[in-house]
RNA sequence: UGUCCCGUGGUGUAAUUGGCAACACGUCUGACUCUGGAUCAGAAGUCUCCAGGUUCGAGUCCUGGCGGGACAACCA
């Protein structure tokens, strides 16, 4: 390549690159000579819940800006209100985001770690005269709130002395109250258009065990007081977060205002990730879990990360997912068919073949000598040569899914039925000669059929060609599985934002799972492991399941379906 | 009768910051094919929410509308 062509090449590929408003913003701060050129985010979850992914939209964001920028990535549990969170949670959290392939390395961090340095912080506010405790009830206080459309009225505790307030703060500390009887606020100013701004709560009594902290506080900060204050502890230069705290940025600005804190982080939103036929909101997703709507917070129908890798996603399939669908700040439903295309993409280049049946329908080949096995060469993969063949057995006595024979076939349908001939992939042509039928419920249960022995694969002697080609499993060496098949949860395109107002568990999809007990496999995947992964011919990708499978029986996830233009055909009809 | 944010093909995101609206997914053709997969070639679809204004020139700037979202937890 000639010079010339090299700069071109260099030239287009930064023409392309257009940024989004976040690396825009973190460009200027850059050229400007903000925070030392340093770029430091964080994720903070509260470990409420389990991550779903539109987390991991905000973990490729956060962690992907530090490697982009050269810069660091912490993870930090927002632990602010101990009667929701727990370790379970913290420690799924962890796992997920390990999985997803980033690592935060030594910043492990917790809100709680920040505490004692939140407490001086709000002692240090009062002692500014610009906090104070408030004795009204939580009712008293809604009163006072005003709505967004009238200012409220300042609280009659809110001009306490400094010394009164510093007293009842420490004796709230020190536990001498009971929840609800005081709070402290920041004051600012009960008549702000911004609601945020009307003196806000910024520490609770909760007379709470916290998962790390114990019994040693009964207060508790607010996500206002700690966020920003956290943000600055951590030397953090862009936090980053959705759209719904943008009324809170004034007030985050405000509190670090206030204080002497070691560094002036900003932050920026963006719009949360949403997808059609889908449920995003913690609660939500708690609401099915408890409810045992599914399987628990792993199912594989759930939007959870941990419910994405039971499917059979992978990390990069998601990753890879979450820079498509980019970031910017209107609000988006993204079709899930992109999410799809993701991992297809991803397992069409990797993934195992093999064969699989389904829904067995029986094939006995009645010209085959009875006692005779051949075996048949089978590619495992012809999107990478490198990952070479393997021997398939082959039969008289064979199992077809039954979705491919039809005894009265419509047009283009182009599988097995009466007198056509199909290939059997990888193996011989055979022609549908009778059909079995149960004599009592009608029930096609066989199929005899004839093959001819001069078109098997691979000899070069099979010049004929048929329309079809399908696949098959020997009945003598067949493995059992159990297989599951997963649709949509909800049939809803937008299940929690239903125009009338409709409860999102209204549209959960009935037949979102379907468990097939009796399938065949080609014996070569007697091996698979839990959490293998490989694609079944012609049906789709399936993972091997990491719940249900036992050492007796091989369970499989159907990840995704394969594109099928068939169905879209017959859909159509 | 508030404040803030946002309006670009069906969906999502761009448009070198004022210069012929592009890319991906989806959809539809066709080629190829021993996966109705993959691949390849191609097509349709946006005149940028509306109305004014500035300008030689506006998706981009200004004004006014309209529409959507967020905010009235001692949640985050």
């Amino acid at each position: 390549m000639s010079e010339k062509e090299l700069n071109n090449g260099a030239s287009m590929e930064e023409e392309k690159i257009s940024k989004d408003f976040i690396r825009q913003i973190i460009d200027e701060d850059l050229k400007e000579g903000k925070n030392d050129g340093r770029v430091h985010t964080r994720f903070p979850p509260e470990p409420n819940g389990y991550l779903h992914i539109g987390h991991a939209k905000s973990i490729c964001l956060n962690f992907g800006l530090a490697k982009e920028y050269g810069g660091k990535c912490n993870l930090r549990f927002d632990d602010t209100n101990p009667v929701k969170e727990d370790v379970e949670y913290v420690d799924s959290i962890k796992e997920d985001v390990r999985w997803l392939g980033f690592d935060w390395e030594d910043r492990e961090f917790y809100a709680s770690d920040y505490f004692d340095k939140l407490y001086e912080y709000a002692e240090d506010l009062i002692k500014q005269g610009k906090a104070f405790i408030d004795s009204c009830s939580a009712e008293e206080m809604k009163e006072h709130r005003g709505t967004p459309t009238q200012p409220g009225t300042e609280s009659p505790y809110r001009n306490r002395p400094v010394e009164e307030n510093l007293d009842l703060f420490r004796r709230m500390k020190a536990g001498e109250f009971k929840e609800g009887e005081h709070i402290l606020r920041a004051k600012i100013d009960m008549s702000s258009p911004n609601m945020n701004l009307r003196d806000p709560a910024i520490y609770r009594i909760k007379h709470a065990s916290h998962h790390r902290t114990g019994e040693k506080w009964c207060i508790y900060p607010m996500y206002d007081w700690a966020h920003g204050q956290s943000d600055a502890l951590e030397m953090i230069t862009h936090s980053i977060c959705t759209l719904e705290f943008e009324n809170h940025r004034p007030l985050y600005d405000w509190c670090l205002e206030q204080l002497n804190v070691p560094s002036n982080p900003r932050q920026i939103e963006f719009a949360r990730l949403n997808l059609n036929y889908t449920i995003m909101s913690k609660r939500k997703l708690l609401e099915l879990v408890q409810g045992k709507y599914v399987d628990g917070w792993d199912d594989p129908r759930m939007p959870t990360i941990s419910g994405l890798r039971r499917r059979g996603y992978t990390p990069e399939s998601i990753r890879n997912f979450s820079e498509g669908v980019g970031v910017a700040k209107r609000n988006n439903i993204i079709d899930i068919a992109k999410l799809e295309w993701a991992v297809r993409e991803d397992m069409n280049k990797r993934a195992q073949r093999a064969m699989a049946v389904l829904k067995p329908l029986k094939l006995t080949l009645t010209n085959y000598p009875e006692d005779l096995v051949e075996e048949i060469e089978a590619v495992n993969n012809p999107e990478d040569e490198s990952m070479g063949t393997r021997m398939v057995p082959f039969s008289r006595n064979l199992f077809i899914e039954r979705d491919d024979f039809m005894e009265d076939p419509p047009r283009k349908f182009f599988r097995l039925a009466p007198g056509r001939e199909v290939r059997l992939r990888y193996g011989y042509i055979i022609k549908c000669e009778e059909v079995v039928k149960d004599p009592g419920t009608g029930e096609v249960i066989e199929l005899l059929c004839t093959y001819d022995p001069e078109t098997r694969s691979g000899t070069g002697t099979s010049t004929r060609k048929v329309k079809g080609t399908i696949h098959w499993v020997s009945a003598g060496h067949a493995i059992n599985a159990e297989v599951r098949l997963y649709d949509r949860l909800f049939n809803h395109e937008n299940p929690a934002g239903d125009k009338e107002g409709r409860d999102f568990k209204e549209f959960i999809n009935p037949d979102s799972l379907e468990i097939l007990e009796n399938c065949k496999l080609e014996p070569y995947l007697k091996d698979m492991k839990t959490g293998d992964k490989c694609q079944f011919e012609r049906l789709g990708y399936f993972c091997v399941d990491t719940k249900y499978t036992t050492k007796e029986k091989l369970v499989f996830n159907r990840t995704v379906t394969l594109r099928d233009t068939w169905a879209k055909i017959s859909k159509q009809k």
